[in-house]
DNA sequence: AGCACGCCGACT
DNA sequence: GTCGGCGTGCTC
């Protein structure tokens, strides 16, 4: 009964699972089914499906048979990731210390579940209003967790989608569910809202006369890639001085020898103003944007991989577009920190540009008016080749910077709490009056960072975070910034029981506020993370500020970047020391690019620009170098700040967060997992300590800095902190951040 | 990361 | 007595 004929050879894969298991899982392919590395595929793990990656193939396994399931389905196979980008994930995998499933999951657009829009779960109310607000009061006692949640949906008016539910409660998926299973709350699946990001060809195709400098940039990289090899430059341009000129004039060059090119830009910058002009002169152009839906995104992949688009521009997840032939990359406002993944894997896109560079022998082009440290620090040794504009291309003149101190200003400006000064006011009256606009610059939302009692002296803080909430008169609620918790004002003190909650600092909110009581005929607006909440409005406000129906724009670090208004003749930084205290080493450095990018916005046209800095610290050398324009000179102090403290460029940072309910828990964690790091050759550690914001969201936090000095030592040191996986515990989290962006 | 199994408190 | 909270273990 023995059946002889021989079975067919069975073909094993290894699949890369979007999970953070640093292994990769064997299965087996059907018989026909044909598989290669790079393949996308749909596998049972554990009872439920997950899409994986093909990384290797084989004709035998050491598992037990009966362990190995078989491939369920080979997703999309005309849709193969190119083993450059295979390779570009490994790297990204080695260097992030996250599993090669993480990487590539940041590499590939997510597969398109149905055809048209993607759909995210929503909560809405099901029961009665009443008898919702009743349970709210009755939850309030015994569920905190699951009164809250309801409040918040019964407040939104409609269905709210689950994620903002948590992240505006502070709370898990568990008190949601089982209002659900109550019948209080129903879970329902709406189509995400999107919005086109219609590449309006406003600007026409003007190609600006080149100046010598500019020309010269041209050329060198020009030279590089028709040389076809490998080579990253530092591009340093004044602000308007024609970067984007310039970068348009290496496209053309790259796009006459049919090589493809990839132009990252921050995340903010991504509007109809710069793909426009990318737009039209590169008709071919892919934009990857973040509204394209998951089913726009793969067909932009295909696109690509047909070879029938060529530029692409986009935020930090287009460098893994899947272009051929790259020739190069331009990564612009390479100091920008929107370029550094803040969820695992925690990858720079800068970084990870120059790995793919490497992989593919394309040049790389970083620029920036204010490059970091590392970039400037790489350039000084050699490793980029720096390349300069020094001048501001075309009309605009560098505007006039006043320094104005703060100390000096009578007690009563002081004593209002809302600091603009005589100056400042006087010349707001001035360019008014002549129907120019008037930018006011303040990093801080709200409209007061702290409600302090007088009496006692205490602020109130967050319950879940170890933060004072901030004061938002719109909402009528204070806000937790770290964990969005909310609260009603308390009316007498929590801890004294005193009245008289006292309002401590300004934020955009009360800027506002004051900017509209001392010129009431002037039409303010302000753009900050609330007011533009709502899709659209980002656009909206910007396209009223450039009709000139507004006057005065107040924002955050929103307005700081990227904005060019030819009648914005003044500009106003309110504060600019709110960043200058921060416990982070680049707290000058941010400082400085942050003045540097806001007085660009001054005196872009024809007109004369004046930008005011007030601050209380006028001497301060980040201060004082914006203030006369001087980069070079900010570089020269930072940098003897940083050889003196062994910080970056001198070192390769590395940083372990521990967060867990018990604050002694995260600490032994770390106290353990610092031991191998103890006495390693060319390797500092800070730490362990209590992280800066010492609570989020109930959890404490303990983290450690990790100095390398070495690439070695960087590879040592990654080696012996081991897995995330390993490290954390089912109580403790781990994270590991390679470059880490914040420090708090 | 999920999602199972498995153990202790506050309800019928 | 059970329902249901969240603490350990495993995943080809």
């Amino acid at each position: 009964m023995t059946d002889l004929a021989p079975e067919p050879a069975a073909t094993y894969v290894q699949v890369a699972l979007n999970l953070p298991l640093r292994r990769e899982f064997t299965y087996v392919l059907p018989n026909g089914v044909a598989a290669r590395p790079g393949n996308r595929v749909r596998v049972n793990f554990h009872g439920r499906g997950l899409g994986g990656v093909v990384t290797a193939v084989s004709a035998s396994t050491d598992l037990p048979p009966a362990k190995v399931k078989p491939i369920e389905a080979v997703l999309d196979a005309d849709l193969l990731l190119p083993p450059s980008l295979l390779e570009l994930a490994r790297r990204m995998a080695a260097t992030y210390g996250c599993s090669l499933g993480e990487a590539l999951d940041a590499t590939l657009p997510a597969v398109a579940k149905r055809r048209g829009q993607r759909r995210i779960p929503h909560l809405e109310v099901k029961a009665p209003h009443d008898l919702a607000m009743q349970a709210v009061l009755e939850l309030e006692e015994k569920h905190q967790a699951q009164s809250r949640v309801l409040r918040t949906v019964l407040e939104f008016g409609g269905p709210m989608p689950v994620l903002d539910v948590r992240r505006r409660t502070a709370t898990s998926d568990s008190p949601w569910q089982t209002l659900v299973k109550h019948g209080l709350l129903k879970r329902v699946m709406i189509a995400e809202e999107l919005e086109e990001l219609v590449p309006a060809i406003e600007e026409a195709a003007v190609r600006h006369e080149l100046n010598e400098h500019q020309r010269a940039a041209v050329a060198k990289v020009d030279e590089s890639v028709a040389a076809g090899a490998h080579r990253t430059f530092l591009l340093h341009g004044v602000t308007g001085s024609g970067k984007t000129e310039v970068y348009l004039r290496i496209l053309e060059e790259v796009r006459k020898r049919n090589r493809s090119a990839i132009v990252l830009v921050p995340e903010i910058s991504l509007t109809p103003q710069t793909v426009g002009r990318f737009a039209s002169r590169f008709p071919d152009v892919a934009v990857l944007h973040s509204g394209l839906t998951d089913a726009e995104r793969g067909r932009q992949w295909q696109r690509l991989l047909q070879g029938r688009s060529k530029v692409v521009v986009g935020a930090r997840s287009a460098l893994f577009a899947p272009v051929q032939d790259l020739g190069l990359i331009v990564v612009d406002e390479e100091h920008e920190t929107s370029f550094k993944q803040d969820s695992t894997p925690r990858y720079h896109a800068r970084e990870m540009a120059i790995v793919r560079g490497e992989i593919e022998k394309a040049v790389v082009v970083l620029g920036s008016a204010t490059p970091t440290l590392e970039s400037i620090g790489k350039a000084r040794r050699g490793v980029y080749e720096l390349l300069t504009l020094p001048q501001r291309a075309g009309a605009g003149r560098l505007p006039k910077i006043l320094v104005q101190d703060l100390r000096g200003e009578p007690k009563e400006v002081r004593r209002a709490g809302v600091v603009l000064s005589r100056t400042l006011l006087v010349l707001m009256e001035e360019r008014l009056k002549a129907r120019d606009q008037v930018l006011l610059f303040l990093n801080r939302r709200g409209y007061s960072p702290v409600l302090l009692c007088p009496g006692c002296g205490e602020a109130v803080k967050c319950e879940s975070c170890s933060v004072s909430m901030t004061w938002h008169v719109r909402r009528g609620r204070l806000v937790c910034h770290w964990c969005c918790r909310e609260k009603r004002r308390p009316e007498i003190c929590p801890s004294c029981q005193q009245p008289g909650m006292h309002e401590l600092g300004v934020g955009t909110e009360r800027l506002e506020q004051a900017v509209k009581d001392r010129f009431p005929e002037a039409i303010v607006a302000r753009m900050d993370a609330d007011t533009m909440a709502e899709r659209g409005a980002h656009e909206r406000v910007l396209s009223a500020f450039r009709k000139k129906h507004i006057d005065v724009l107040i924002g955050t670090q929103m307005i700081a970047k990227g904005l060019d208004f030819p009648d914005v003749t003044l500009v106003g930084v309110v504060s600019a020391d709110t960043g200058l205290f921060v416990p982070d080493y680049r707290a000058a450095e941010r400082t400085f690019q942050l003045l540097h990018q806001v007085a660009g916005r001054a005196g872009r046209g024809e007109k004369a620009g004046t930008v005011v800095i007030q601050t209380f610290c006028p001497d301060n050398y980040a201060v004082e170098a914006a203030a006369k324009n001087d980069y070079d000179s900010f570089v020269q102090q930072e940098l003897v700040f940083r050889k003196l403290t062994g910080y970056p460029p001198f070192s390769r940072l590395l940083r372990v967060l521990a967060e867990a309910r018990a604050e002694s828990e995260a600490q032994k964690l770390l106290q353990e997992a610092v031991v191998p790091l103890r006495g390693m050759a060319d390797v500092e550690v800070l730490g362990p300590a209590p992280a800066v914001i010492a609570k989020v969201k109930d959890h404490w936090r303990w983290h450690m800095l990790v100095k390398c000095f070495q690439p070695a030592s960087f590879q040592r040191a990654m080696a012996a902190i081991g897995t995330v996986e390993d490290l954390g515990t089912r109580t403790c989290r781990v994270t590991l951040d390679v470059d880490p962006s914040s420090l708090m």
